[in-house]
Parts: structure tokens; sequence; C-alpha cells
DNA sequence: GCTCCTTGTCGAACAGTGTTCGTTCCAACG
DNA sequence: CGTTGGAACGAACACTGTTCGACAAGGAGC
């Protein structure tokens, strides 16, 4: 009943291949990267990966365990590009500051990036394992224990990852100004709709909440704890 | 050609309305937490909350205005079995943590909630308020003036955040044991396979890392922050 | 030189997700 | 009593990550 399809001329033309560069692992972690400091963590997906080297989502799996793994390759790479210092124990408490903004600056070029590193219990790519360790480091050479410097190396990397993944946010395209705007004019209207002096101090604190002071947030809240390890090692 | 259809019995049963409680937007959050604290975050979606109260996910559409509006819904209604203290100059301190303290335990009790507070930019929930109102209270009557009280609170509210989400990880089964464990063997052969003495830290970090530790890294990075707000205060 | 077998490629499909459209149905209001 | 507004809801759309099975190419072994 059903014929056979002709055989002259069936699948893809034959020698496509030379003109496309091979597919390998490097490549897809490369296009994803690309997508990911052009359009945000949201837009990289298996389908556009693939689109954009021509081929099917399935072709990707001979290179990349899953998209988990693929997050993890890109988080590597970012972390690959920020440097580590010789520790200087004169100098630790500004060392560390500077480091953290450096991982910061880092993953904000990828918006997004940082919720990678939410999502990995225990992260075991070469750069990040690098990053830990020199953080340790600094934190040891500025006279902390190995628990302390475990302790405070591990809050500071989740406040790099959570001002990072914030700025994001702000910076990048994730929600419009639009909407911040609205929401900040129904919070307020909220407020003023209640009995006087409900919300004392946060009706006048909208003026410190934008955008323009996100970079004062963050050295505010590293200059509180950095300040307080120093008080540790002090003490 | 085409019959009309036979009028004797077309749509549902009409007196299945009885029988089921009505919908509303209350019953809907109510069925969401009851999903959230036994499933977590990730299970909760508009298809289940709709097939456990017997209706198609359109349905919910009449009472919520999207997925992210129950989301921040759900949020509220958590942040709403917060308690606030009122404010004491002398004990400020302790009070700032143990806010956090409550803020932590009542989102890690529904696991993956804090996920939501990452994903909205401006809160103008009432209880999101409240909170917000009543740490800057305590810092204000600690003695620290309005743009150092916002900068702060808005650093602690990332750490309750950041915490509650991690928390949530660890104790839930976000990810399994097996697989941490893979990782923690994955990370300590890597590190053993190069150079000796290239991560001397990291290598001998592994016993402070664990699940068991979480509430005193926790207590450590509040003890920190909360610390330099005093330096700052004194000076 | 000719098999065989591994390995990469990739179309199609599966089971999910949030959301929208158009229709049906009920109840309360004029 | 008739109209109208809103809730309910089935079906579909456009996505997501992932898997299966068929196919083609290249290198190894005989």
């Amino acid at each position: 009943m059903t014929v056979p399809p002709p055989p002259w001329r069936r699948g893809p033309s034959p020698r496509r291949r030379a003109e496309k560069p091979l597919l390998s692992r490097d490549l897809v972690v490369k296009t994803a990267l690309e997508m990911l400091a052009a359009e945000g963590f949201e837009a990289v997906s298996m389908r556009r990966i693939a689109q954009q080297l021509e081929t099917g989502p399935a072709s990707l799996y001979a290179h990349v365990a899953n998209k988990e793994e693929l997050d993890e390759l890109m988080l590597d790479a970012v972390l690959g590009g920020v440097p580590v210092p010789e520790p200087d124990p004169e100098n630790w408490a500004e060392q560390v500051k500077e480091q953290v903004r450096l991982q910061v600056r880092a993953m904000v070029a990828y918006p997004g990036i940082a919720k990678v590193a939410w999502n990995t219990p225990v992260p075991v790519t070469p750069h990040s394992l690098r990053q830990g360790e020199a953080m340790l480091a600094i934190l040891r050479a500025g006279g902390l224990d190995l628990k302390q410097a475990v302790f405070a190396g591990d809050a500071l990397s989740l406040y790099a990852k959570a001002y990072a993944y914030e700025a994001s946010s702000w910076t990048f395209g994730d929600y419009d100004e639009a909407e911040v705007a609205e929401r900040g004019r129904q919070m307020a209207d909220y407020m003023r709709s209640l009995p006087a002096g409900a919300f004392p101090n946060l009706l006048q604190s909208g003026q410190f909440f934008t955008g323009e002071t996100s970079k004062d947030r963050f050295e505010f809240a590293l200059a509180m704890f950095v300040g307080g390890l120093q008080s540790l090692v002090r003490a």
C-alpha cells in the first residue's frame, strides 16, 4: 500500500556538514554564553541554542548531560574571568571586599547567571572552587581560624550571589521600569490609606530604594559584614 | 449535513455545584498553601491546584490575575504568621536577629516560598510591608538614621530570603542526599588530583559544610552583620 | 578492502508549564 | 420576565527539558 520514498534525495543535504562548524561541548557553551550576555538567563533554552547552531535540541545532549550541567558550565566560564589575588595579611579586609565586587561584576555581565549558583548545592567546577579557595586564603591571612573562614566565606558568596541576582534584575529587563514605578505608587497609596503613622519609616524610605542606590546598598552591607569580621579578629 | 446535538443532557451535571465549595480567591490561596507546605514550591502549578479543586486551570483566573499574583498572595499569607515586636532601644540588636530568625523559620515551613521574594521587585502586600516597617522601627530605635536603617533592612531581608531558600533546599527534597554526597566526593577527588597544596583550605572545610551546620552559618553571618551595625552606632 | 560497531546527528514525540479564547451556564438585578 | 454580567470550563497555543529511534559517517579489526 505505502510506496517507499524515492531514493534520489532523501535525508539532509550530504555535504552541509562542512559548512557549519562541528558541534562540540565548547561550542555549545560558547553559544549559550553569547545568548546569556545578550538576552539574559531566561532566554537561554536548549531549543534556542540548537536553533542558533542550525540543528535540533536533541543534538546538544551528545555534548552536555542536561540543562543543569550546561548551566554550571556557563557559570564556571563566567567565574573563570575573575582573577584571584595573592593574600596580603596587611590588607585582607579590602581584599575581601574587592573579591566580592569582582565576582558580582562578572556575574552581572551575564544577567541571571547568579541563579545557577543558588541551585547548585555543592559547587564542583574548577573556577568555583578556585574562587572559594581564594576567599578562604584571604580570610585566613586576616587571622580567622578555619571554621570562621568557612562560615564567613559562605556568607560572602551568598552576598555575591544575592546582589548579583538583584542587580541583574534592576539593570536588565527582568521587570520593566513602568511596572516598578506602578508598584511603588501602589505601595505608597496603600500606606497612606491606613491610619496616619502606621508606616512612619517606610513611607519616607522610597528615595533610598532606587536602582541608583543599588551600589551603595551593596557597599554598606559589605562594609558592615567585614567590619564585624574585623571586630572578631581583634577579640 | 451535521445534525444538531440532542438537547437532552448537554453540559456538565447540573447540581454538582452544591457539592463542592464555591471557588474563591481565598480558597485558591489556601489550597495552594497546603500544596506548598506539603510538596514544596515547584510542585505548585495552576493545573495541580485546579485538579485539587476538581476544575480546570482556566477557572482559577477568575479569582487570581496570574501565577505571579498567586505567588505573592502565598508569600503574604506566610509572612502574616510572623509577629512583630515593640521596638526596645535597649535590646535592639537582639531584636533584629530574632526578627530575621522568625522570618526565616516561617518561610522554611513553606519550602521554596522564599523564591517569590526574589522575583518581587517592590513588595506591595500588607504583611511584607508590615515586616519591613517593623525592621526599620527596630533599627531606628537602635540609633541608626533613616538611610542607614533602610540599607541595613534591605541587607537583612536579603539575608532572610537567601538563608530561607538555602535551608529549604537542604531540608526539603530539592536535591537528594545521595547526589550531594556524590558531588562532595567529586569535589574532593578533583582537588586531590591537582598538585598538592592547590586547595589547602577548601580540602579541610568539608566538615563545616553539612546541613547540620546550616544554622550555625546563619547565626554567624547574622552576628557579624549586626556586630558591624553596632560598631557603626557607637561611632 | 570489507565488514562491524561506535559515535554524533536529528526529527518526532512526551509530559509538563502558564495563559487565552470562546462558549456555556447561573443568578441577581431592573 | 428578560437581560446582563460574571464565573466556570474545555480546548488550544506556545513554550519548556528530555527521550526514543532511525540514520549516516568514520575508524578498527579481520
